[in-house]
DNA sequence: GTAAACTTTGAAAGCGTTTTCAAGGACTGG
DNA sequence: CCAGTCCTTGAAAACGCTTTCAAAGTTTAC
């Protein structure tokens, strides 16, 4: 008797759990109205009895019934997921960022669905063809490297929201950082700890964020009166190595510099790292500053110095803004001003 | 008279525009034959006659045409993309495993779908709950809180390939990381180093690769004829700040150590900032080994001595597997043994 | 009290594929 | 040369939902 009862519940658990993909017709048969009367409910599209709601709602809960949205889909021309071009998955900036966008889609009833560009237009152009092939509702695109004309051209055929850029077209969404303040304030607060010989290790020059960035840190260098030297503008590539090398190459050449404010903080960390080698130590004998202010850098040795540039909230106020484009409202949001993060890395110049 | 025909380009731009999603009709009639002999040729269901499928193979190209995705997903029952549940979208070792799924999956036709799980049984419940009700293909679950129980019934309704688990059932793939090898060889090498009072910063208890690591660290010790000592494991979180914590409790307790091996990078880098804050250096005072060797840990000042575990490589053969699994292949794929990667912060022991 | 105007509802027609079924043609074997 | 097989192909029926259309039933207005 009792293995009875077992095996019993055993298989009404298997039915309830695999087999039975309930359909909408299930559910409009329990609750004695019709699959279109229980679609309305669904989407909200029309007006139904509160009698008949009541039934469709108990009958979709006991039957725990959730639609196909592969026929949703078909038949709606919707697929409730929102396509997002990040540039790589394992960026910790637009990690944070991507982390963001699902927290806000997900309650939404919207999914993301990420592919990564590389940092390279022509991989990014066929992530949105992937996309587009899954007929996402709209698409995100952090930041990347495709020309404004031809996001333009996507934002015809769809919602569009991209980060990093500041672009007015219909159906297209800009939300971009004020990467030329980030920079003015990063190399301020460098001066103002008196140092005047500061060197900037850039990101890709093809960048917009970097060469903002650039603008900013001369910007800043002006207003006090310091002759800008291009010598002490290094390239990088905005990941740790480059921020070594770039130190290496900046000791080499032999100019003398007592701070370092770089295009970004995995650089800034490398850019530490290559000084420690030197036996130079961070801040005593040269200040550090970087920018993004990713979640590790509070725990880098020594801790660094950073322009906050929330990563989170950039991802919540992009998928924020697709929500209001696919509902045909007129996003507005903005991304909050730049603010310097003072930190162990950088401190007055002692000399 | 002008009015109709510039209404009339209007729409014809419209048509060949945005209107115009090729179907596979569109196609059939284009190379003179019915739609199931396109889709034939789409699947390689059936054979076709070479002029015939030369005919279709230039009407799709000629036509630009992509399949719908929701329209084969509701007629076919799959959606050709995998559901893969990640711990955050923005942790680095899982990053990079995400990458490497989402690198191995893109070439054959599959799309990943990333959601978190934020290392919570329920909110990874949730999240599969989710990935179900998009109908993916299959899910793959890095690593993460579900009991063994619940993957397996898991496992009943759909391929399922687990990480960091040891797990027979049908449907269902596991791919573990020798996590006790890994702790044993951190350990030895500070051994052998000439170090006898290791401390060891844990992860959480009920993870099974953080007692792994610990059960890793006691082997060693044994082998070596050192004493064990409870007060030398300090509970972390897996995060920078717990490895701080849990170092500035070590030294506050007052239990000498000359080494210390935390059971990640991240709790590692904060362990040895916490060293530094003390005006410990690392390694001359103490040594620091961690586990996982992130990407970024070679840039830690000093560069991170950690136990190689492959992320990429990880992902890469969990996503193997799924293709495996989806083609009725019995995935064999195993994952590498661990390596210790020597750098800076671990050395001979001074004093 | 009746015509006009709404409301609420169900039937049915898609949406773009895949897949089953059956038919016709081309081969085989005797 | 004819029956029996095998191949290739198209027609048509799903797949599960949304949405249009029209039919009832209900108000409203005079």
């Amino acid at each position: 008797m009792k293995i009875q009862k077992q095996s019993r519940s055993a298989k009404a658990a298997a039915k309830s759990a695999g087999g039975g993909p309930v359909t909408i017709g299930m559910v409009a048969r329990a609750a004695g109205v019709s699959a279109s009367t229980v679609s309305r409910i669904l989407n909200g599209t029309a007006v139904v009895s509160d009698v008949k709601k009541l039934a469709i709602d108990n009958a979709i809960a006991e039957l725990n019934f959730v639609p196909n949205p592969m026929a949703r889909g078909l038949a709606g021309g919707r697929t409730f997921s929102i396509g997002v071009v990040t540039q790589a998955l394992d960026s910790p900036f637009y990690g944070t960022a991507m982390r963001a966008i699902e927290d806000s889609l997900l309650p939404a009833g919207y999914n993301a669905l990420f592919v990564s560009g590389q940092w390279d237009a022509k991989a990014e152009a066929h992530c949105i063809g992937v996309l587009q092939s899954r007929r996402v509702d709209g698409i995100i695109v952090l930041t990347g490297r495709l020309t404004d004309q031809a996001l333009k051209a996507y934002a015809k055929t769809q919602p569009l929201v991209v980060t990093g850029r500041t672009l007015k077209a219909p159906g297209l969404f800009t939300l971009n950082f004020d990467n030329f303040e980030g920079g003015r304030i990063a190399t301020q607060h460098l001066i103002q700890h008196g140092h005047r010989r500061i060197a900037f290790i850039a990101g890709n020059a093809d960048h917009p964020d970097a060469t903002e960035r650039l603008r900013g840190y001369r910007a800043a260098l002006d207003a006090a009166g310091i002759p800008f030297e291009p010598a002490m503008v290094v390239p990088g590539e905005y990941h740790e190595l480059s921020g070594l090398q770039a130190v290496e190459r900046l000791i080499e050449t032999g100019h003398r510099f007592t701070a370092i404010f770089a295009a970004n903080d995995q650089m800034a960390v490398g850019a530490a790292l290559g000084l420690q080698k030197r036996s130079l130590r961070v801040p005593q004998d040269v200040s550090v500053v970087g920018f993004d202010d990713l979640a590790t850098s509070q725990y880098a040795s020594p801790p660094l110095s950073s322009v906050q540039q929330s990563a989170y909230e950039l991802g919540r106020l992009a998928a924020l803004a697709m929500l209001q484009l696919l509902s045909k409202t007129k996003p507005t949001a903005q991304v909050p001003a730049p603010r310097l993060i003072q930190r162990e890395s950088s401190g007055r110049l002692m000399s």
